[in-house]
DNA sequence: AAAAACTGTGCAAACGTTCCCAAAAACGTC
DNA sequence: GACGTTTTTGGGAACGTTTGCACAGTTTTT
């Protein structure tokens, strides 16, 4: 039970003509007459002619699809990166893909390796907590594959790359929570293998820097499947409160939302105690209590101009030599003391 | 730039075979001499060959790719139901295209457009909350286009259909409100034009009537664009509080949300004494304030019955003409009287 | 007025598969 | 060893496009 449509040869053969004309006046190329480009345009109209894609994927050696591989698309940040992807790609004529990794590399490598099955055009890609091994990326690479990280990026690896400034990002949060009057400021973070982590710790050493003080590494806990299981959070949670806190910057959405939850369900006498800054582009912040200041990332425009750059690497007629690495800013939404947390 | 793979061609040439057997031998088809077969099946691995989609996807009239429409997938429950499509769907060969309508009639039946351009060979779809019209759905489906609607599912249209138990989800969380002694419950919802909004209003009146509460419908207020704009929820909001309402049963995840947020933002002092019992599938309830009671969907579920439904019609041999409704239980997740909420 | 250049069109091949049909090979039977 | 039967293989068309090439008709050049 297949649905049938009108295609070329049909219009060809109603018209008249051949189908290499019909082609030429529906895709407007080389010189063709005006007349039998209105004739044809016109009955196309009538018949409603969808030209098939797979059929033109198949002559033209590409997809006009794009793939994209996140964490999780039930994630503020990921969704809205998403969203600006496919502004960008559907006026460009491409749809797009998503795949989730689940923070699993090995879920990382198996979605590479269905959407490169699937012929994409191009990869977008934010990397997995737990992925150290990119080597499987740089083969598709080598074999002409274009990709564009995001996000999560790897160090060595010279294609075009949209990241936010992570490094302002931590310093303007722990800043923030130095300002507020705290001492003990712990960072939860995600795993040391990501470029964000590393970039964030960074923020949050110089903050410390800046005011004198010292760095304490035990006051720092990784998660490998950054947040993805509970157990893991609340271990990270359990050994940090006896260095009795009062404040912390966490380094990304899940960890965020993550490590209040754990406060509350192992700690709750004093979850209302320590203070919270971290990295989350959840529009639901202000219901949270204990509530937090929030250091937002331009997720929206960070999946354009990702989507642009990819975009660029398709339709480059040479290979891309020269590539870039778009550094977006973040913004510190403060926390409001608001009515639901007077006790704060 | 486009990188290449080796093809049947190349493997039969390769071989001394001619591209009929080498297809046979991959494909596991028809009678083929074993010998035959398992010389072709390890140069192909030699060669790590991968058939193209493409190709297949022309000879055989199908793309292997279903459609799925949700409003947004920065959505808790929309996510949960494609990470439940997307498990079974890739288990049985098939790719997601996922787009979203924001909850606009005009951006549904564009992506329904691009869909079926794509030729997507199913289509799983919760209709946007502006939706009255679904007669270019009807066309494609008279034209052979199968579809499959969840959640939001339109009445007069014989096709399967996956729901929650919208009445009985309603009706425990009404019943809720009422036992924690709430006496003016309110009821704020989506459009009018939705399964789901009609469904959810009959068992807040069954709830009120067994409790022999008084049904006042200016104790309703619906919300045209689901929520959409936060103009609209404000004022829902606003012409709500006169009637002074104890109980808020809410009957969407992004009203939910939206609800309360617009309590805090207009009402402070009263959002935390107004009881709020809503449909959401966020799995960060725990962290808000004023804490809620939830009406929680199988949405994860949903997603698999939902695609197994849609993957039958499709691989069907001759058109299907018994159609079922599955109707999945809700579960109510009673608010916590949490540390964070002590003054409720 | 013939040669050259340009226009608009059609023919046919190609993209990588699948699968019908027929041919070839292998086997069994008398 | 001739014949029929079964098994295995190859040829080639088809799916719906795009596009290089050729060719006819028209216009320009010399």
């Amino acid at each position: 039970m297949r649905f049938e449509t009108s295609t070329i040869k049909d219009i060809a053969k109603a018209l008249g003509l051949s189908t290499s004309t019909v082609s030429r006046a529906l895709r407007d190329r080389y010189e063709i007459s005006e007349e039998t480009k209105k004739l044809v345009l016109a009955y196309a109209e009538k018949v409603n002619y969808r030209a098939n894609p797979i059929a033109r994927s198949l002559k033209e050696r590409r997809s006009y699809s794009i793939g994209i591989i996140v964490s999780e698309i039930a994630n503020n940040f990921f969704s809205q990166v998403i969203n600006g992807i496919e502004s960008i790609a559907y006026d460009r004529g491409y749809h797009v893909i998503i795949t989730q990794t689940h923070e699993s590399h090995k879920q990382e490598k198996l979605n590479v390796e269905h959407l490169a099955s699937r012929s994409i055009d191009g990869l977008l890609i934010a990397l997995s907590s737990e992925t150290q091994d990119i080597n499987y990326l740089r083969d598709l690479y080598a074999k002409g594959l274009p990709i564009v990280f995001f996000d999560r990026v790897p160090e060595d690896f010279e294609t075009h790359k949209v990241i936010a400034n992570n490094f302002k990002g931590a310093f303007d949060a722990t800043e923030h929570l130095i300002l507020s009057g705290k001492k003990t400021i712990a960072h939860l973070t995600n795993s040391e293998n990501l470029s964000i982590t590393k970039e964030r710790l960074k923020g949050y050493q110089a903050a410390l820097a800046k005011y004198h003080i010292e760095f304490k590494p035990e006051l720092v806990k990784y998660c490998q499947h950054g947040g993805m299981h509970n157990a893991e959070l609340e271990t990270a949670v359990q050994e940090l409160i006896p260095h009795k806190p009062d404040g912390i910057f966490i380094s990304s959405d899940r960890l965020t939302t993550g490590c209040i939850m754990a406060l509350k369900k192992t700690n709750p006498e004093i979850a209302h105690r320590i203070a919270i800054a971290g990295f989350t582009n959840s529009n639901l912040v202000e219901l949270f209590s204990p509530s937090l200041t929030s250091v937002k990332q331009p997720a929206f425009e960070m999946g354009q101009v990702a989507t642009e750059l990819l975009i660029s690497m398709i339709e480059a007629k040479r290979p891309v030599t020269e590539f870039e690495t778009k550094i977006l800013n973040t913004e510190l939404v403060r926390m409001q003391k608001a009515l639901g947390n007077r006790f704060l």
